[in-house]
DNA sequence: TTATGTGCAAAACGTTTGCTTCCTA
DNA sequence: TAGGAAGCAAACGTTTTGCACATAA
């Protein structure tokens, strides 16, 4: 790491991670990501990214996302009915998710998945454990009763 | 309960569940889902209604569907760009998922929340805890040797 | 009686994909 | 220079919605 900032982002992914090639367009929908702690979905992603690369496409924030996702540098945040959000893993944690509102926050606990391995089926290769918290925020059951 | 089958299915409801109306389409959907443990789509469920109420449309799956996830009687399971699929609470249980093919393994285990009140926002309520494990499964990464 | 649910079909929506061109490695 | 990635736009498929009618309470 020269700058304070990474140059390539493979630097930052785990060992077994395969980014076949480096792109502007990916490294902007990375960083864009890495400079947030909103968890923002593709549409904002999309618009951010266009301050960098200017004729990038949606098309490419998705194609973007989804390859992050799958390498595991990102978390995708998925609710009925409602359009995806991502989050880069700044650090272990988990999600309290506002089913009225939609906002998400944050909550900073390595939580041991509470599951032993003899409790997965037979040769599952368990990747990620998702723990959301779903609820009504503060701001949200005011406004219900008012 | 009377002949092993509850007929309104508002009895099986939490206290604070308001069901304000009762029709022959919901208990449908309800009926389908808690007798199947496939964590079935809305089009399976559609299909099945169908056996039950001819005419149904898929929408109205959809709104019994929206409602019986807001009452808290069924989980909704959600991953990119897959249909969502419902699952009655028959027990206190989680989910494993594999992102390859979809499949959904139950886990049972009654794992209380690795979180205290106090580490939610302030005023936050919570409703529900999402717990799921994904990876592969066992034939899908023998697939992907072959 | 009346507000809520339904059926139908069209629309909406986020997301994916095909194809050609570009460009990284 | 070869194959992965981008750009564009069209397609996709699930889910939602508007409206008129039906129905539970």
């Amino acid at each position: 790491m020269r700058s304070g900032q990474l140059r390539f982002y493979a630097l930052c992914y785990p060992e077994d991670v395969k980014i076949t090639r480096h792109t502007r367009q990916r490294q902007a929908v990375l960083d864009v990501l890495r400079q947030t702690r909103t968890h923002p979905d593709a549409a904002w992603i999309f618009q951010e990214v266009r301050t960098v690369v200017p004729n990038v496409s949606l098309g490419t924030v998705y194609r973007a996302l989804d390859a992050l996702a799958r390498e595991g540098v990102i978390t995708t945040i998925e609710r009925a009915g409602e359009r995806a959000r991502y989050d880069y893993k700044h650090t272990d944690h988990h999600h309290v998710v506002c089913r009225s509102c939609g906002a998400i926050f944050d909550v900073d606990c390595a939580a041991p998945p509470p599951l032993t391995s003899a409790q997965l089926p037979a040769g599952f290769r368990l990747t990620e454990v998702v723990l959301e918290f779903h609820g009504v925020c503060a701001s949200c059951h005011e406004d219900a009763q008012n």
